[in-house]
DNA sequence: CACTTGACCTGTCCGC
DNA sequence: TGCGGACAGGTCAAGT
């Protein structure tokens, strides 16, 4: 799924679109998606504006204007696209977001919400994403939210705070770690590899073995990429847009992930693809020595 | 407890 | 063209 940067553009987007509008109706197309009895999701969220949209992690949460709020996990391959026909006729024909928006609901949509005319799909091929209907005061307490360690982007961080983080994960390839939502939260696959590369560290290195100086450098690293991934509006790789139904442009940036066998872009030796914690994981074996 | 592996699903791509 | 297997942005439960 969507990670850090995407789920960002999706909030983002999400804010400036729904932000006071009036949720009406929810239609349940594949009610695992949104396990709740529908007549208090309809008395819940019905009549009621859009607050705010916030994002915890990977996670996100559309606030109301009473007690209640929708968190949503997209996991892999969950879409939230808002459509609304009044403003797309201000869209000429070929509109880059057309072709991607202008058959839904299609067989992947899971939950579809009314705003007026316009409509939020919660479309999901694969399944695995969610929508709770939960108590704000409540949201957080769900057992992937408290346990999320720090956010990647936050303030807060610095190096050595940064590596403290890791010293329960001494024995982990570092990649694993990094993927470890209770250590750090918002790092995925792409960004694991992306910030790995350009801190030239090797995946399969052993927390333990990591220096001061190379978690200095990776987290320096990560948040460039992270916040230059948030301007490009994401990563596309396959199935992520954002809440206008469109692509991201990071990948045309990105040094390692679906790069192999192309030349890095520091010493153009071909970047390399190899399984590890279970993920496919690109690197320059070059420029990240083995441990 | 730390760490690894497989399962959850659908769709696509690649090799035979 | 068809078919089987591997793989895909994440997390969780169960295993060692």
């Amino acid at each position: 799924m969507p990670e850090l940067p995407e789920v960002e553009t999706v909030r983002s987007g999400l804010e400036s679109l729904l932000r006071g509008r009036i949720i009406d109706a929810v239609d349940q197309i594949w009610l695992p998606a949104f396990p709740a009895d529908n007549d208090l999701i309809q008395s819940r969220l019905s009549g009621y504006h859009v607050s705010a949209v916030r994002r915890l992690g990977k996670g996100l949460l559309i606030d109301l204007d009473n007690d209640w709020c929708l968190v949503i996990h997209l996991k892999m391959t969950g879409q939230l696209v808002f459509v609304d026909p009044d403003k797309e006729l201000h869209f000429g024909a070929g509109h880059p977001s057309d072709s991607l928006v202008d058959n839904l609901p299609d067989r992947s949509t899971r939950t579809v919400f009314h705003l007026g005319t316009a409509r939020l799909y919660f479309n999901d091929q694969r399944k695995f994403g969610w929508i709770k209907l939960m108590p704000k005061n409540e949201a957080q307490s769900l057992p992937f939210f408290s346990s999320l360690g720090p956010d990647a982007l936050t303030a807060q961080l610095d190096g050595s705070s940064f590596s403290a983080l890791f010293k329960r994960k001494v024995g982990s390839p570092i990649k694993a770690a990094l993927l470890d939502q209770t250590v750090i939260a918002g790092v995925g696959n792409i960004y694991a590899d992306e910030s790995l590369w350009a801190a030239s560290i090797h995946p399969g290195r052993k927390v333990r073995d990591i220096s001061q100086a190379e978690w200095n450098t990776l987290l320096v690293e990560l948040r460039k990429i992270l916040q230059l991934s948030i301007e490009q509006g994401g990563s596309s790789s396959r199935n992520y847009i954002n809440a206008e139904g469109q692509r991201g442009a990071y990948l045309d940036f990105a040094a390692v992930y679906k790069r192999q066998g192309l030349p890095c872009r520091r010493c153009t030796n071909p970047i390399i693809k190899i399984r590890l914690a279970g993920r496919g994981t690109h690197l320059c074996p070059i420029c990240q020595v083995e441990p």
